[in-house]
DNA sequence: GATCTTATATTTGTATGAGTATAGGCGTGC
DNA sequence: GCACGCCTATACTCATACAAATATAAGATC
């Protein structure tokens, strides 16, 4: 799940910030918990204050800590965490998911993704409809075990985000995008052979590239639901 | 706007970050444009480079920069802003707001709060009923113009969101929660005297309570459509 | 005795300067 | 023309010192 785009090493503010956010996400520091002070905890992980306090502002940018002088720095309640963040999202799987919030994970995929099919369908352009059909080509050679696989799936997920023309919602993309290929991910790992998702995909892009916003509806929900009886 | 429980003073590098980041956010700085160096900039700004560094992990955490050694520190694609952060959301409308933006913004919650209108009819708990309906009671009799009524109207949002139990739909709560006091905001601003929506609220509320998810969707539909219509 | 005021100590925030590591650009050589 | 390695610009990391803020506790006042 490494980006093949940016190999670069891992900055020290990162790492930081990847294993206390990790350690928030997966219950090690409860909501409420007060960590300890920037000196100690820099000490203890031998890094400089510096590299560490960078990692805090990372962390409370994503709304997963607060901090203020003499009250110390403490994690904020759930509700503020940007669940969708797609730091956030690797920070989770780095453990064991927790099986809530894959469900609400694609529960709210469920909501999103047929309303953007409908829209997608009203607005999309036909250089839009050719990339879609473009992906789909790929996906068809390339099985979703291969890399290019699941990049094809991806690419065809976000052009029908921006085929929606809406831009709140192609920034929803990356996150939910993430989310997906985090649960194929797993998917994997337990040797779940995945039925081959293609015919609903070309159903899907047929009902965008005739404007039919009802049926395209229809093609994403149905779509969601197969993968979803994948899953369980 | 003001949080009323955080009235501490902006920090150094929060007052970078929000000036770099609005200017980001109003098209003064393109995606793709490089910035100046740290050092030279940090001096411009009349900050230390630690304050400045700080500030810019804020950004990168945001997905609004990236920042490479040699390369230097470029603004990112518009579709990897997290445009539905918080503090992205209070840059966004620092300035003018791109009326497609909240359009896009409005089209988002026409998507989402419906369908969590009708979870919310489904799983609500008679607890999360009595609190939405205490909501109301404070909106009947506060105006939206005071802070009460719309910390009310929030608080009734917020509740519907944790209704759904679904916790990605509640961390957007935050994110819709904000964008529509920020519109609503600008309605007052224009000296627009909005409808009172209470009407709408309590539909939406009794559906809720009566369990009847299909009516609950609809009853939000309308408090949307009404919504809408008084801001155009 | 209760409440407001003030002092203090602790923690984060800001500043500065030095040195390191990465990677883009450029020249050299093949 | 192309590949390789050096050079240098730039962000990254470190160490240290000082400033600002604020929760807590001590003190003053009613």
């Amino acid at each position: 799940m490494k980006k093949s785009r940016r190999p670069g090493p891992e900055r020290l503010h990162q790492q930081v910030a990847r294993k206390i956010g990790s350690a928030i996400l997966s219950g090690e520091f409860a909501p409420g918990e007060h960590l300890v002070g920037e000196v100690l905890q820099s000490a203890a992980m031998g890094v400089s204050r510096t590299a560490y306090r960078e990692a805090m502002k990372i962390l409370a940018a994503k709304g997963l800590i607060e901090s203020r002088p003499k009250a110390g720095t403490h994690v904020t309640a759930r509700s503020r965490w940007a669940l969708l963040d797609p730091d956030v999202l690797a920070w989770t799987f780095t453990g064991e998911p927790d099986p809530a919030y894959v469900r609400d994970l694609f529960e709210l995929r469920g909501v999103i993704e047929p309303a953007a099919a409908a829209l997608a369908a009203e607005r999309r352009s036909e250089a839009q409809v050719a990339g879609m059909r473009a992906a789909l080509v790929v996906m068809g050679s390339k099985s979703l075990a291969t890399e290019e696989g699941r990049q094809a799936d991806t690419d065809f997920h976000r052009l029908l985000l921006e085929a929606t023309g809406n831009a709140v919602l192609l920034s929803l993309a990356g996150s939910v995008g993430a989310a997906v290929q985090w649960t194929t991910h797993f998917k994997q790992q337990k040797h779940m052979a995945p039925r081959d998702p293609l015919p609903e995909h070309l159903a899907l892009c047929e009902a965008i590239a005739a404007g039919d916003p009802a049926q395209a509806k229809a093609a994403m929900e149905d779509l969601l639901r197969l993968a979803l009886e994948d899953m369980t």
